[in-house]
This record gives structure tokens, C-alpha cells and sequence, in this order.
DNA sequence: AAGTGGTCTAGACCACTTG
DNA sequence: AAGTGGTCTAGACCACTTT
């Protein structure tokens, strides 16, 4: 019944499956901005050809998946990565006692380096490509608690400097995805513990040999492609990591 | 249109918020046992005299939040918190290198004992009142790594014995959820670093003051209500506690 | 009032699993 | 072959937000 359809073989099989592709890939090459409306549902339904039901179901999975979101009476939205995206999906740090807080960040450094082993596997590239390298301080009520570095593949970053980073108006994830297009949709991470080494005691201004939470995260884009790789050490002192237990999907 | 329901002023709402809640109470009343099939979605929907997609958004609620789960061609069932189960929920704990493992659970201690302050405010019980305090050794490739310690309000254990949690023939949420009638559906992870005590360095093989990592999880039930107070004390020289970043949803 | 997403219906047909 | 869930249609009407 379906006649005009270009590439229903995307992703899966199923048709809302080949929409999600096709909206995701309106993202990706810049027609869809981050922020921007999207279609009313009646409007895509009939660009797509398919009916509302299919088209919404396409939708959820998107939302699902925190990439899109909806807005009741509003509309639906391409996520932006703003402060409260930040809070709510990538930061879990929490005052044992007391409110939720955004960071003050700090920049400690900001050179080009070559990447590790270490590096070069989170990143998906070779060993000695060159990478920026990026060590930020972030402080809660006003003391500094975490010490990030943040390793990105340069080729990811072409005109990044130390100025543009430094001056970026919103979070750092807004900054990769308006500025370079690159959209973080989630990411992995492994948490041990650790021994503060001496850039860690002296820039939380702890004793050396103190544990430490060691964080570190692949920030991933679509298609599970790698965009940052970061290793937060964090005085759990006042401070813990937060994580809730519920029952993952996990796709994209 | 529908006249014979009877209560739909349940959760939210709308109506399937209030099939999704008369499916819960099947459950939570024994009507629906963990491991139950539910019947098929046409008797289902006509059943609750709903529309059959009105009747899957409901599931499709319920499977989100980890409490049913469906199998094309098969049907649709009740949870079962087996090996799996823990496996993909609650337990975090994966080697840096190598394949993810089942831990060999070891029985330490098991006490009656009053709840400290900290574990009456995890509890939502009072301070004072009795607790089961029980303490577990797991082992990962032979190697004791992680010190559970565990704190359930007695009331909610009534008949809870050693024996009965030693001789257990699965895991410790399958032992609540078919003796008890305690089905664990979620949890809130705290984590931090400490160094070793005392009984952790005994326990795991290691040096006192070594760094470890500390998880402090409330399980929780239908409703939000606390089930059980974990501390455990991880040895992550060899293991990381991994977690996904993706957009969360919570509810029930 | 107009425009958006949210809920609900009443089916048809497809894909998968099992006896 | 029979039974299960999965996809898809083509609407109607409700709830919410904005102008």
C-alpha cells in the first residue's frame, strides 16, 4: 500500500523503526537542530506516509531514548544539552546531605597531546593520534570535590582552542553539540576506587593516599560511536555517586 | 461507553494507568505469582473491557519498569528474580577485563539485632525496632571481592530463619519474593570510596586502609517501599562498578 | 480559537514459538 | 495448526499551551 517509500531497510525491519532512522538522520546532517520543533505528529505521519499510531510509536522510542522530547499542547523538541539535561542525565554526583547542585568548573589545562593505549581504545582510534586533553576543577558549595580530564580525538574537534573552550556560554556537551555536531546520547561508566595521586590532593586539596572515587565514562553519539573519554576523581567525603537500579533497554 | 468498571480512579488518571495498577494489585494479592503467564492480550483487554492497544500500553508500562516481562509467541509473565535477573538488574559489579561472573555467595553472620538510626531512615521504620542483620562474603573467580552487609525490618521477615537463608536454592530476591511475598522492583544506589575496616580487610585478603568502594542500596517494592538496607564494601582492584548513562524514566 | 501532543477504539495482519 | 505477542491502520476525541 506503501509505494513511495525510499529506504524502508535501515534499522531493524519494522517500519517506525526505518522512521526513527530517518528522524535521527535529519539530526544528524543538521536539518533538525538541537532545540529545534519538529513537525506536528499529523504532518510527519503524512510526510512519512504512515499512520499516527506508527509515527508515534517511532516518536516514543526516540523520547525513550533522550533523544527527543515531547511537550504536551508545545510540541516535540530535538534534546538540547542544556544545564538541566546535565543534571539530569550525566551528572550524579549528590550532597549526602542536602540539595542537588550545579558545579562551578573550572579550566586547569587545556593541551594537545598523543593519545594513550588507554585512550586510544575508549576513543575507538589508534594509539599517538592526536588527542586535546582537557583537566577542568568543579567545586559544590563553593569547595572543589571533583578533578575531571577529559580526552577528545582531535580530528572529532578541528578548530577547538583553549579560548573557545574556555568561553563556551553553556555545558561542555552543549558546547560538542552546537558548535562541532556532535550530540551526546549517553555513555558508559566504570567507577572503582582509588588513591588521590598528587595532582588530585593538591588541586581538592586533600592528603595524598585518600580514597577517591575513580569515574571513568565514554561518552557516546549515535551509533555508539565514542566522542569523549573522562576520568573524574571524586572526594565522596560529603559527596556520593548516585545511581538507580531499574531495568535498562538500551538501543540506538 | 464503560459501565462496568469499577475503580479507574486508581494511579494517575487515565485508563490504562488504572489497568496497569489493577494488573500490580493481581501481583502484589498473589492472584498473579513471579514466574505466572498472564493471559493472552485478547482476553486481557476484554477482560478489563479496553481496547487491546489500550490494554498493551499498559504492559508495555509494566515490562518498562522491569515487572513483567514478554516473549513473542510465548506470552506475557510475571518476573522472576532469578540468576538473570540479578545478573542484568543488580548486580554492577564487572571485571576490568574479562567476562561478567555469578558470584559465590557466602553466609558470614545472620543476627537479630535494632535497627540503627541509618538503617530505620533506609527502612522507613523506626529506630530501635527489630532488624535481621546478615553478612555475606562473593567471590569472584575464587578471590572473596565484595562484603555484603545486609539490614530487612523482622516484621517483614516474620519466619525468617538461618537455615531458611542459608539453604535458599536461589537468589536472595527470589528467597524474598516467593517466601515473603516481597517482590523487589528497583533500587537507589549511594556510592563513595572508603578505606578498609577492620572486617572487610579480614574477609577480603587485603590491607587495612586499602581503598574500597562502597555502595549503600535501598531495594525497593511496589510503591517506593524499602525492602532492605545493602552496604557493600568492594574490592575493585580487579572489578569496576559500571553503570549506564541514559535517560531515565522511574515511576510505578 | 487554534495548535500541539495524549488517550482510546476496533479492528487486520505479521512474526514467532510450541505441540 | 494453534496460540502467543508485534506491527500497523484510520480514525475520534481529550488535555494542555499559547495567542
Amino acid at each position: 500500500m506503501n509505494e513511495t517509500f525510499t529506504s524502508n531497510v535501515a534499522r531493524g525491519s519494522s517500519l517506525y523503526q526505518s522512521i526513527k532512522s530517518k528522524i535521527v538522520q535529519e539530526i544528524q546532517s543538521g536539518i533538525l537542530m538541537p532545540g529545534a520543533m519538529l513537525p506536528n505528529e499529523r504532518d510527519l505521519s503524512s510526510r512519512f506516509d504512515v499512520a499516527i499510531g506508527t509515527l508515534r510509536r517511532a516518536v516514543d522510542d526516540l523520547v525513550a531514548e533522550g533523544i527527543l522530547i515531547r511537550q504536551q499542547g508545545r510540541g516535540t523538541f530535538v534534546v538540547l544539552q542544556d544545564r538541566d539535561r546535565f543534571m539530569f542525565q550525566y551528572f550524579r554526583i549528590s550532597a549526602r546531605q542536602g540539595q542537588r547542585e550545579f558545579p562551578l568548573v573550572k579550566l586547569l589545562s587545556f593541551n594537545k597531546a598523543r593519545a594513550s593505549i588507554e585512550e586510544a581504545i575508549a576513543l575507538g582510534m589508534q594509539a599517538g593520534q592526536p588527542v586535546l586533553k582537557i583537566v577542568n576543577v568543579l567545586s559544590l558549595g563553593g569547595k572543589p570535590v571533583i578533578l575531571d580530564k577529559i580526552a577528545i580525538a582531535q580530528h572529532s574537534f578541528p578548530s577547538l582552542t583553549k579560548e573557545i573552550f574556555k568561553n563556551r556560554p553553556g555545558t561542555i556537551y552543549e558546547l560538542y553539540q552546537i558548535q562541532f555536531g556532535l550530540t551526546v546520547i549517553g555513555g558508559v561508566e566504570r567507577v572503582r576506587a582509588a588513591a588521590a595521586d598528587a595532582l588530585a590532593s593538591e588541586h581538592l586539596g586533600i592528603a595524598q593516599d585518600q580514597p577517591l572515587l575513580q569515574i571513568n565514562r565514554v561518552a557516546h553519539t549515535f551509533g555508539n560511536q565514542a566522542v569523549e573519554y573522562r576520568i573524574s576523581m571524586v572526594n565522596t567525603e560529603e559527596f556520593d555517586y548516585v545511581s538507580h537500579l531499574h531495568s535498562q533497554s538500551t538501543s540506538v
